[in-house]
DNA sequence: AAATGAAATGTAATAACATAACATTTTTCA
DNA sequence: TGAAAAATGTTATGTTATTACATTTCATTT
């Protein structure tokens, strides 16, 4: 079972993982755990434990992304790109839409901030709150 | 009852705001909300809301800021200069320790990001995570 | 000073998010 | 095929946050 997902690394996925990954990627919105749960009942999920194990892997792999300040997760919405973190995601405090970007030029630029600081970067969230287009 | 806290605006912090303030001026690193609880238990507190109240106030002034990716919330550490929002936090994932810093450059990139996507920017969440320097 | 309304507080119960511990099954690969 | 590693199933528990409702404090107006 080898789905090539991000073009530079194929992943096996294993069943849990498939199940999450695709309720993932069909929803419009992020996804909470307990919500990708409820959504996976028919297909024999029981308990949350089920949800998290298999987001936990989807994270490593990077096809899935917490979104910190909303406690839910979301595809990887650059799945044909090998993409490389880390994104910026706008996330509309209405409609609850999220954006996922790249950004060199804010990579570069929270790279030096780091290196001012002597901080040895390994993980960086950008959450942009506030109203997306649709719904301005 | 009147302390001037953050130069600008002086504000008025009530009982329990107060309370919970001092403890994060006192703390060495973020709290939990129910770090926050048992740590005032002596004081008076019973229940999570009395905390998670002076928080939302506190955070409302901007004298308190939420760490999303950690659920836990840290003193403004620039309560002298009228500091402006949006800032960055430096996480160590070794030592715990939190360092916030303002920086106008990143702050332009955003905006100029969120416009590009007609996204009205509301609230940034800059969370970085690492090693500092004492712990490389 | 008394009346009023808004803000803050007290308390209990519950909801929402996440992990620990342990048993079992499936997968990998020598 | 047999052993080790990874994934899964299940129960219980831990952690973070909010709802609902009663009471008190505080500022403002009369
Ligand atoms: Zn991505
Ligand atoms: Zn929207
Ligand atoms: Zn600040
Ligand atoms: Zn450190």
């Amino acid at each position: 079972m080898t789905s090539d997902v991000h073009a530079s690394h194929a992943v096996s996925l294993k069943k849990n993982q498939k199940l999450v990954h695709d309720v993932l990627m069909t929803a419009e919105n992020p996804l909470s755990a307990y919500s990708i749960l409820d959504l996976l009942r028919e297909e024999g999920f029981r308990a949350p434990l089920q949800v998290y194990r298999a987001l936990d892997k989807l994270v490593e792999f990077g096809l899935v992304h917490k979104l910190e300040s909303l406690n839910a997760f979301v595809a990887c919405s650059h799945q044909e790109c090998s993409h490389e973190e880390p994104a910026v995601f706008m996330i509309c405090n209405q409609c609850e839409s999220v954006r996922e970007l790249g950004d060199t030029g804010l990579d570069n630029h929270l790279g030096k901030l780091a290196k001012k600081q002597d901080f040895a970067l390994k993980h960086t969230t950008v959450e942009l709150h506030g109203q997306c287009s649709k719904c301005t």
